[in-house]
DNA sequence: GCGCTTGCTGAAAGCGCTTTCAGCTCTTCG
DNA sequence: CGAAGAGCTGAAAGCGCTTTCAGCAAGCGC
C-alpha cells in the first residue's frame, strides 16, 4: 500500500530499460529469453503492480465497463448481473458498479461519471426513462447510440456504435405463459403491470393480450393494474385490485418480484393461491420456487443474459444499425396456477 | 463518445490557461469572476468530461473503492451493497465490484487489480478462506492491515492502516435468539452450520451456545451440519440432518438462505414447520418474511452496515490498531418457530 | 515615489505507462 | 569480405491532468 512500485523500478532492478520492461509484461514483441527472465523475475520480486490508470492514459485502452441498474438488491438484478460478472473475470476486465435507485439523474451522472473512466462499454439493466432530461442527455452521450430502453441496453463505445440490446423473449414468453393459463380453463384475467416506459412492460403486455385475443378473451381494462416493479409494488397493485374488486380467476404479474408481494396481499386478504386465485409471474428469480405455494413463471436464463450483453458489447461492430438479442424464457407451471375447473 | 474533449480544448475556448481552467474547475483557488466564468461556460458548451485516468496519474487521488463479494446474487450481500452504493454516491466515488464465486484466487486477483486502480478502499464482503495462498497474498497485499475475516471487513488505503470491520453482533443475536427459543419450550436443537473458517459461523455458534450452556442444554454434536451459505447448502444439510437421524425439536439456520433451502427439504421430506419442527434463520433477508412460514430469525440491517462500512473506509485513521464498529441485531419472531408444547 | 505584500495567472514539470523511432548487434548472402 | 537485413533494445515523446514556481499587476505604507 506504501510507496507503490512502479515500471521504472523493475526496468532497473532487472538492468534493462523500461520500453523492454514494458514489452515483457506486454508481450508485445520478442524479447530476448534471458532479458525477458530477469524483467519477470524482478516483477513477481518486487511485487509489481502497473499502475491501470498510467496504463490506460497512455493508450492502452481502459480494462473497464460500467455496469448500472436500478437496485443491486433487485434479484432480476442480481442475476443479470451474476453472468456480467463471470464474463468480465473472463476476459480480464473490471466492472464498475453504478446503482441509480429509479433516479433519472443519478444514471445521467454514472453514464457521465463512466465516460470519464473511459470504460469500453456501458450495460444499463432495465434502463429508461420518461424524463425528458434523461432522454436528452443519454441522446447526448450517447449519440448516435441510444435508440431504446431495453430491459439490458449495452451501449458500447466501439467506434460506430448505437445501442445494442439483449432482452428476453418478453412478447412470446407471456403469450406462451397465457396460452399455458387458458389451457388451464382460465378465461378471466387481471394483470399487475408496471411503469408504461418500460419496454419490457410493453412488450409482456402485448404479448399477453396476443394469445387472449387470438383466444377470443377480453382482458378488461379496470383488470389491469399499475406498479412498481418491487415486491412492495405487487403488494399494492395486488391490494388495490382487490379492493375495486377482483373478478378474475387468474392473475399474471409482469415480474416475480411483482407475484411475491401480490402473494402476500392475497393472503393477508384471506384469499388461497390457488384456491382462490391462481398467480403467475416472469423471470423465474430463484426465491420464487421456495414460495408457497411454487410460483407458475416464465423461466428467463438471467445469467446467459448478462454473459450475452457482456460478450455483445465487447465485440465491436461497425455498422451503424443497433444489434439485438433476444434469450428465450420457458414456461414454468408449478402450483400457484391451478385449473379452473379445480377451483371451488 | 467520439473524439474526447480536454481540458485544454476547454482552456483555449476560453481564452485561459490550462492551469486557469483546471483550477476552477476544481475550485483550488481563487479565480477572477469572468474567467471563471468563461470557463466554466466553455466547459459546459464542450461538454467536457474531465479523464479521470489522468486526473487520477496526476496525483488527485483516485474517487474509487473496491467492493468485493462471493456472488452478486447473495441477498445477504445485496443488502449490504445497497447502502455501500448509497454512501458511495453521496460522497461522489465510483465503485469497483468484483465477484469471486469463492475461489480465494479469484479474491486475489481482485485485490490486486483494484490495487492497480489505485482505489481509496476495498471493502470484502463475507470474506475469508482457509486457503494458505490466499492468506499469504492478504498479508503481502495488505500487510500489515489483514488481521481477521470478518463478514465485512473494509481494507483501507489511508495512511498507516490496518483492518478495520463492521460486522453484526453475531454472537449476541445468536445467543437472543437461543434466548427466545429456549423461551418457547425448546430443548433439542440442531445447527445448520456453515463453513468453520468464517468468523461469522464461529461467532453464531458461539452465542447459540453461550445460551444453551447457561439453559443448562447440551447441544449434541452430531446433531450440527455444515453446509454452504447458499439456498442449496441448506438444503442439502437439513437432507443429511435428516438422513443421520433429526433428534431436535428446533433448527437453527446461521444464514436465512440456508433456511430456505432447509424449509424445502423439510418440506420435501414430509415435515412441517412449525408443527414438526421449528425453524430459525439469521440476517433477515427480504424473501424470508413472505416465505410459509414466515420465518423467524434475527434481523441485521444490512443497509446500514454496508453504509457504515463504507464510512468507515474511508474515514483516516493513523493508529494502528483496528477499528471494529458492530450493529445490533433483532431477535424476529415470526411463526416459523412454535412454542414447544404446541407441538402434536 | 519606491519597495513590498497580495492576488491572480501562465509556463512547465511531472504522474507511470505505451509506443514510435533510431540505433545497435548479429546474420546472411552476393 | 562487405553490405543489407533481421532482431532487439533504448531514448524520448506524449496521454490529460494537477500543481509547484515564477511572473506580473495592483494596492499599501513610509
Amino acid at each position: 500500500m506504501q510507496q507503490q512500485v512502479t515500471l521504472d523500478d523493475v526496468a532497473q532492478a532487472a538492468g534493462v530499460s523500461l520500453a523492454t520492461a514494458s514489452r515483457v509484461l506486454n508481450g508485445t514483441t520478442q524479447v530476448r529469453a534471458e532479458l525477458r527472465d530477469r524483467v519477470l523475475a524482478a516483477a513477481a520480486e518486487l511485487a509489481y503492480i502497473p499502475n491501470a490508470h498510467a496504463q490506460a492514459l497512455a493508450g492502452a485502452s481502459s480494462r473497464a465497463v460500467g455496469l448500472i441498474c436500478h437496485d443491486v438488491s433487485d434479484p432480476y438484478f442480481a442475476g443479470i448481473a451474476r453472468g456480467v460478472m463471470r464474463a468480465a473475470t473472463e476476459h480480464n476486465l473490471q466492472v464498475i458498479l453504478g446503482s441509480t435507485l429509479r433516479d433519472p439523474a443519478q444514471e445521467i451522472a454514472y453514464v457521465s461519471m463512466m465516460r470519464g473512466q473511459r470504460v469500453r462499454a456501458i450495460l444499463l439493466i432495465g434502463s429508461g426513462f420518461e424524463d425528458r432530461d434523461w432522454q436528452e442527455a443519454m441522446r447526448r452521450e450517447l449519440v448516435p447510440y441510444l435508440t431504446a430502453g431495453g430491459r439490458v441496453a449495452a451501449i458500447s463505445r466501439h467506434p460506430g456504435l448505437r445501442v445494442d440490446s439483449v432482452n428476453p423473449e418478453n412478447r412470446a414468453g407471456a403469450a406462451a405463459l397465457a396460452q399455458a393459463l387458458v389451457a388451464l380453463g382460465h378465461r378471466d384475467f387481471a394483470v399487475l403491470s408496471g411503469p408504461a416506459a418500460l419496454t419490457t412492460v410493453v412488450d409482456r403486455l402485448a404479448g399477453f393480450q396476443d394469445t387472449l385475443t387470438r383466444s377470443g378473451i377480453v382482458l378488461d381494462p379496470d383488470q389491469i393494474v399499475e406498479g412498481s416493479f418491487t415486491r412492495d409494488g405487487g403488494y399494492e397493485a395486488a391490494t388495490r385490485l382487490l379492493q375495486a374488486g377482483l373478478r378474475a380467476t387468474c392473475v399474471f404479474a409482469l415480474t416475480d418480484i411483482m407475484a411475491v408481494g401480490a402473494l402476500a396481499a392475497f393472503r393477508d386478504h384471506g384469499l388461497t393461491v390457488p384456491g382462490d386465485v391462481s398467480l403467475a409471474g416472469f423471470d423465474d428469480i430463484p426465491i420464487v420456487g421456495d414460495l408457497t405455494p411454487p410460483l407458475t413463471t416464465v423461466a428467463i436464463p438471467l445469467e446467459e443474459l448478462g454473459r450475452r450483453a457482456m460478450t455483445m458489447a465487447l465485440r465491436p461492430d461497425k455498422s451503424t444499425r443497433s444489434r439485438i438479442e433476444r434469450v428465450a424464457g420457458t414456461v414454468v407451471l408449478r402450483a400457484s396456477t391451478a385449473s379452473r375447473s379445480a377451483r371451488s
